[in-house]
DNA sequence: GATGAATGAGTATTCATTCAT
DNA sequence: AATGAATGAATACTCATTCAT
């Protein structure tokens, strides 16, 4: 009977990691941060709440880690190249393909609208928000540069700007918002 | 020798009413619905935990009222006439004084994006948000119509999102955001 | 115009104290001790909070108050005369009328036997309520006597018990409990 | 290094609630339901607030889970046996030792009268009181009808009512109510 | 490493009582 | 005398966090 070596505690550990992680999303997005309790984390992981402390020191952290966990997955979706400038059809498809994305990761995006109401949640995450989506933004300005626009990086805001809003209107009103539509027509319109 | 007079007790109740809906607005606009306790609220506007109760029943009576009262305010500058169909000018110029109206009121709309943004209290005030937003929908729609735009409904709640869109991304980054640009370039655009 | 005069005063006085009086019983019976507000009470009596503490020094005091009230009241009913020994047949009426009395004031029946249960109230009444007892349970002593029975404080207690026990089941559960056929049975037994 | 075994836990587990019920029991006995705090019973307990709700969902559950295991611990005395019908001695003896029970138990007989008097909480407990109190009543009803008494179940209500009144007086009272001579008179007359 | 018992500060809410007028 | 606004301590309950084992 060795002891396990190891490789196979941190096997171990970054598996319950996300499987602590798993559950935080899913009780963050079916409760609001504000009632999800850790209790009900651990409960949801199958781990104890002592143990939670062992991965994580304090919510707050939870909350953080998982944040920027969710922002890396999702920003991993829009593949941005920065070296290289998309063509009009590439950076169509890009939009497309990013607005596909974000229906298939409403959990997240739902965390990531409540975080960002959050003043106090928002400003410990604020700086990984930037730097996950500044690069967007400035492969945005750099499409709209390449195609002779003036006042590139206004263009490139608006165009985020206005995602968001489609984003956060389809997450209200499900039902109801045309989304398919909306966003044909932004490409019609700002691409 | 006399109790006060009903005037009396009516000017100090809707001075004291006010001085706590203004506290109660600063707080959530600040911390968010889920971290604004009564207490904080109440020290804010200088009262006793218990007098907030001989004003709100409670702190949903207290978020509702707060929140009708904001809309009423924010909506009332958007002057919706239901029988008439705005020109291109007229619309144009609702659309410039609604956003700058949005840029004197961000405490307002801090709260209403922090409403929008929280399932539970969501279902609470979502009859009256729709009552007031309704209307300015279905103006916009009624616009695009007459302009002999195909779909004017979704174009109406194209308008409506994008236009969310840029308020949150002002509020959150009300420093670099190109808040006039992005109002002139969707203007121009999606009008 | 003259101020009014002391005796005028003083029936305002006493017609108001009763008022309250009646309204706090009334909410007492209704809502149990506990849950019994002054600010129901008020309320109820059509007088402002604080006027009730001009006529009752505290909470406490308007429950001695009413509690002695209503023993008056109930016991008045006994109609004991502490001079002479009541024959069997007067006896046997004094409790069947006594019985029908309490039928007739089970809201004052209801308080009485809350108040017993409070220990902290009960202290502060217990004087009274034996000064008003105490000539009960002697007159009935003294009939056992007359009669020749032994012990007759003893039969005196007890008898004053199972009518307690009477009342008491008849109060709990007044639908099932065989209210006359107990007491006719308790004056065939015990009388 | 390893955590204590679920035999341990078990251990504290019930330790602990064993003295959580004492102590409320105490409380509840000596204050009454109304005023008996959870704050109170925690210090009583040696306890703090928080761990009551580790035990105890509500002060409700613990009220009803009190109450049935007083309820339970002071009808085990009266070892009702449904099938057979007692005979005049063996009823007796059942009485007198049911009171001699009710002498022992004086504190969980405290909350029983009190429980008794709120109808709120009787309200919660009426149908455990109902399934305890219903087979002695029955079997008492059976004992007069085998005596050859008519009315029997009227008789035996009645007879459960004077051992209420007997109590109730006995706790009122303990000092000065003669109540082994109470009983031996119930016992000559009733039986 | 792992457990869950235990704590204590926090939450919304209630209410007897005081007090300026 | 009369009012009701105002207070503050109390209530039941929650939950992130610590800690003995």
């Amino acid at each position: 009977m060795s002891p396990r070596t190891k490789e196979q505690f941190d096997e171990i550990r970054s598996e319950r990691k996300a499987r602590i992680m798993q559950a935080a999303l899913e009780v963050f997005s079916e409760e609001g941060f504000g009632k999800a309790s850790i209790s009900k984390i651990a409960g949801r992981a199958g781990v104890s709440k002592g143990l939670m402390y062992n991965y994580f020191k304090s919510k707050e952290e939870l909350i953080e880690t998982i944040f920027i966990d969710a922002m890396t997955r999702l920003m991993s979706g829009f593949e941005v190249n920065p070296k290289t400038t998309p063509s009009k059809e590439e950076f169509t498809l890009f939009i497309k393909k990013s607005m596909d994305d974000f229906k298939n990761n409403l959990p997240y995006w739902r965390m990531y609208f409540s975080v960002m109401m959050q003043a106090d949640v928002m400003h410990k995450v604020e700086k990984e928000l930037f730097e996950f989506a500044m690069p967007v933004i400035m492969m945005m300005a750099k499409y709209y540069e390449s195609q002779g626009f003036e006042n590139p990086l206004a263009k490139a805001r608006l165009l985020a700007a206005t995602l968001d809003g489609i984003g956060l209107n389809y997450m209200m009103d499900t039902e109801n918002f045309p989304y398919e539509e909306a966003i044909d027509m932004i490409i019609e319109k700002l691409i």
